[in-house]
Formats: C-alpha cells, structure tokens, sequence
DNA sequence: CAGCATACGGAAGGGTGGTTCCGCTTGTCA
DNA sequence: TGACAAGCGGAACCACCCTTCCGTATGCTG
C-alpha cells in the first residue's frame, strides 16, 4: 500500500469517527470526507459502503468494551458492586458518543453482525452477571438477554437525550439496576 | 365538505391506521393511498404533509390512552398494584401498532407537540404516581420524568422486538417496575 | 529520471420518497 | 337539468444521499 494511501485511511477513520461521535450515523459521507480533506471517492477506496466504514468503527468499539469488561472480572471486591460499577462505566462511554448510542440502541444502519469484540463482550459481561447472582446480590431469573435489552433502552435514550429529547439516561440507569437487584 | 370528500377522508384515516399499524411511520404515502382506494392528492389535500397525517392519529391515540389511565383513576384498590396494571394495560395496547411504538420510542417523525391528549395522559398518571408513592409502594424519588423515560425506552424495545430483533418488552417492563418499587 | 500502477477529487448517476400541479370528474344548488 | 365550484388521480417534480466513474496527479521502482 502506497503510503499517502495508509496516511489518508487513517485520515479518514479518524474524521469518520468525531463526525459520527458528534453527529450521529446520519453524517453524510461528504461531510467526512471534508473533514479529512479528501473527495468522497477516496473514502469509497477504503471502505466500499458507508455501513462498512460504521461496521469497522463499531467493532473497534466493541472490542474497547470487552477489554473493559474483561479487565472487571480480575478485580476483587463484591460481585453486585463490580457489576454495578462495570454497567456505568461502559454506559457513560457509551453516552459520550452519538453514533455509538444509535448502535447500542439498535439503530437500522448499525451493523448487526456478530462479531468477535461483541462475543468477547457478552461472554464476559455474562460472567459478571452469573458471579453477581451466586452471590445472591441479583435476581435469579436475570438472563445476559434482560441486560442487552435493558442496553439497547439505554442507547437509545441517551442518543435522544443528545438529540435534545428531555430525557436522563442516569435516572434511568439507576431505575434499570435496581429493577435488577435481589429483593 | 362535499359528501364524497368527507368518505375519502375517513377512508385515508382507516387506511393511514391500518398501514402504519402493521408496517410503521416509514409506511410511504402511496402505500397509503392505494390501500385507501384513492391517489396520493387526495391524501394531500385532506392532510397538508405526511407528518400532519401521523400527528393527527397520534393525537387520537394519546387522547385514548388519557381515557384508559383517566379510567384507573377511579377505580378503587391499591394504589401500587392500579398504577402497574395500567402500565401493563398501555404497554400492551402499544405494543400493537407498529407506528405507535416507535411514537412512543420517540421516532424522529412523529410530531412532539405538547397536545391535549398527552396533557391529560401526563396529568392522570402524574396522579396514579403520587397515590402509590403516599402508599409508600413506589420509591420517593421517582417523577413523571422517569415514566416518561421508562415509557421510551419501552417503544423504541418493542418497535425493535417487531421488526426482528432478539429482545422482549414484557421482560423490559417487569424489571422497570421493580425498579420503581420502594425497597 | 522515466514510466507505470496506484490513488485521488469531485462531478455525475441513480434510487428513494415526499410534495405539487393540472386536466378531468363529480357533487351540489338554483 | 345546467353550470360551477369542489374534489380527484397520478404523473411529474424535486430534494436528499449513497455510490460510481474517469480524467488527472502522485508515489514507487528500475
């Protein structure tokens, strides 16, 4: 590869990544293409469709997520609290980003496929979850599938949050965790 | 109004209903038309655009949600056990038609205007809240804002549980109310 | 340095879907 | 019943965006 060709392809990733961050997957592909100072064809050499270019910043996405979750398993300390705090740290990253709220809630041009990253993160953040309900600090009929559709709730309400919407992502967050707990 | 005029318009409604009932707010105005039996002018010149045509469904909608919760209210009984049946009972209403779920899920088309229907909808349940929380039933903390939020997340899950998607809002629900339970 | 493959820019192409427009039809009222 | 206003159908229009294409520029190799 020629080496003005990698040097734009990183361009273009990394306008492609705070466009969506602070726009949303709606960003036209012109917009980041300006905003790498490249033409849209340039774009298109890299990543043959819009959903590719999304698909591989989501995976790198995922894969961060995992690294965090996989991190939480080898620290000590009480089950519920780890599973707890791992929940909110992944959620206000999440948050801090559009795109990825819209990909976290289910958004239809997000990539869908199940990838490594989101396997290496669901396998990990069922283990949190088994660990938290051995301890009896759950409820027990909690399944990692309740805690994907509590996530996708979360993404989309943050992304309407950003979008203006008077919504709070941390009162429901809250609200959510509880509604999990043991009685 | 000319007789055949206003027979067109009921026409358009129904079928306006039906459509986005069945396929969503992406439903396209000819589908519309064509299901109404007429062309696309005559939904035109009944509705001024597309939006105006969803606002005003929607509107209905609201105003019979406000009916059902306005009902609850004078129903005897707890007031914990009253305030999570009617959820159940407008969740589930909602939950089935396509449009109306992605509303609620606050779909970037539909209209957010503060109407009358949804006035009377906030009020009622404003009101079933607070009886439950004076029962000591509900956590003290909880506003209407946090329904509201809670209500969201709701449509977007169960717009993404018709469209295909591996979650479940009756899952969803059962935990968010738990989470609102006093401890 | 010459020559060529690789890469580039951005205008043009094409699909989608809301909205408009106008010639024709149909109620309504005198 | 005649005449006119109101209503109708649906082809055409237009805006939006993703994607393609091709003439030009540029890095690399011998």
């Amino acid at each position: 590869m020629r080496a003005d060709a990698r040097r734009n392809r990183e361009k273009v990733v990394a306008a492609a990544a705070a466009a969506f961050a602070e726009s949303g997957l709606d960003t036209q592909v012109e917009d980041i293409a300006r905003r790498a100072g490249v033409g849209v064809g340039t774009v298109y050499r890299h990543f043959p469709t819009k959903d590719a270019l999304v698909g591989a910043l989501a995976e790198d996405h995922f894969e961060r997520l995992a690294d965090t979750v996989e991190a939480a398993l080898e620290e000590p300390g009480d089950a519920w609290e780890t599973f707890a705090a791992t929940i909110w740290r992944i959620a206000s990253t999440i948050a801090s980003d559009v795109a990825w709220c819209e990909i976290v809630g289910g958004h239809p041009t997000a990539i869908q496929t199940a990838s490594q990253g989101q396997h290496r993160l669901a396998a990990a953040t069922s283990t949190l979850l088994a660990r938290a309900q051995e301890a009896g600090a759950m409820r027990a009929d909690v399944t990692f599938a309740d805690i994907s559709t509590i996530m996708c709730g979360f993404g989309h309400i943050a992304a309407a949050q950003r979008a203006g919407a008077a919504l709070d992502w941390e009162r429901y967050l809250t609200i959510a965790l509880d509604g999990l707990r043991a009685r």
